[in-house]
DNA sequence: ATCCTTATTTAGGTTAACCTAAATATTGGC
DNA sequence: GCCAATATTTAGGTTAACCTAAATAAGGAT
């Protein structure tokens, strides 16, 4: 598999102290599917940067900084994942293209994109113009 | 800079034997920001895998696959950009984040946002879409 | 035809993200 | 409280994409 970026670590992090109450280092490693002495490797230098606190064989906690970019990184991924399923994407596609893009996107069209799915959901000429892909996808695609 | 991809030198050299008639490593070096040894380095690699043909001093041709592969970049460089632009985003911007996400979507969700794209194009039903998108916009934005 | 300039390649080094194997720490059962 | 099983870290190695400095090739002016 592809190799990972640090924000990719501060995700799993985030979600196993959430899901599971802690993120050790196995659980981190089959998680992301990595071996584990990469994942030391890592979160000595998550620490560095101020992400996380990484106490020896105990795990990882994620410091306010890292929590910000957890959340910022869940805000980006959500914004990418549900805009494809409102546009039909299969969830499984969705998810796994939002975690890319996730990663590269920027404020700016962030912006954009948030506002775009807001229209669509929140809207009613959003809703119709929903509807009215969904006919021309049935018809052409 | 960030770290390039196979893919970012086969565009370069797609872009510069179009525009200029030849790829040279100087010149590929230069597009892409990077120093004329590691041009060659990659160069290398890249004849290795059947992408270009690379004659030392002289430069890079791309093959027939290299040619595909430029191609089918390029269109999806397209998607995203003239998608985002509709949207709203600013050329620049949407240009750059293009480069970004066309390394990194899937085939299927390619081929929805072509679809949608065509969509917001082509019929009456996407371009009011991205009427009553602006009008939106300029409300809450 | 030779020389000088300019471009390219070669040689050798760095960094970051991985790996395996070996050493060490933690934990649960007795 | 000790010991075995399990998890983690340390040590050392690989690969890929970069770099700088030095060697070499190509091309134009005289």
């Amino acid at each position: 598999m592809r190799r990972k970026t640090k924000e990719e670590y501060i995700e799993i992090i985030c979600l196993l102290e959430r899901e599971q109450g802690r993120a050790q280092t196995g659980m981190i490693a089959e998680a992301i599917d990595v071996k584990p002495p990469s994942v030391t490797e890592v979160l000595r230098k998550l620490e560095e940067k101020g992400l996380i606190v990484y106490e020896p064989y105990v795990g990882a906690t994620l410091t306010e900084a890292g929590f910000e970019m957890a959340r910022d990184l869940w805000q980006r991924h959500r914004t990418f994942a549900d805009l494809l399923r409102l546009l039909g994407v299969d969830r499984r596609v969705a998810e796994a293209d939002a975690c890319q893009f996730e990663h590269h996107v920027s404020p700016e069209t962030l912006e954009y994109l948030k506002l775009f799915l807001e229209f669509l959901r929140e809207s009613p000429e959003g809703r119709r113009c929903l509807e009215d892909f969904e006919a021309f996808r049935k018809q052409r695609g």
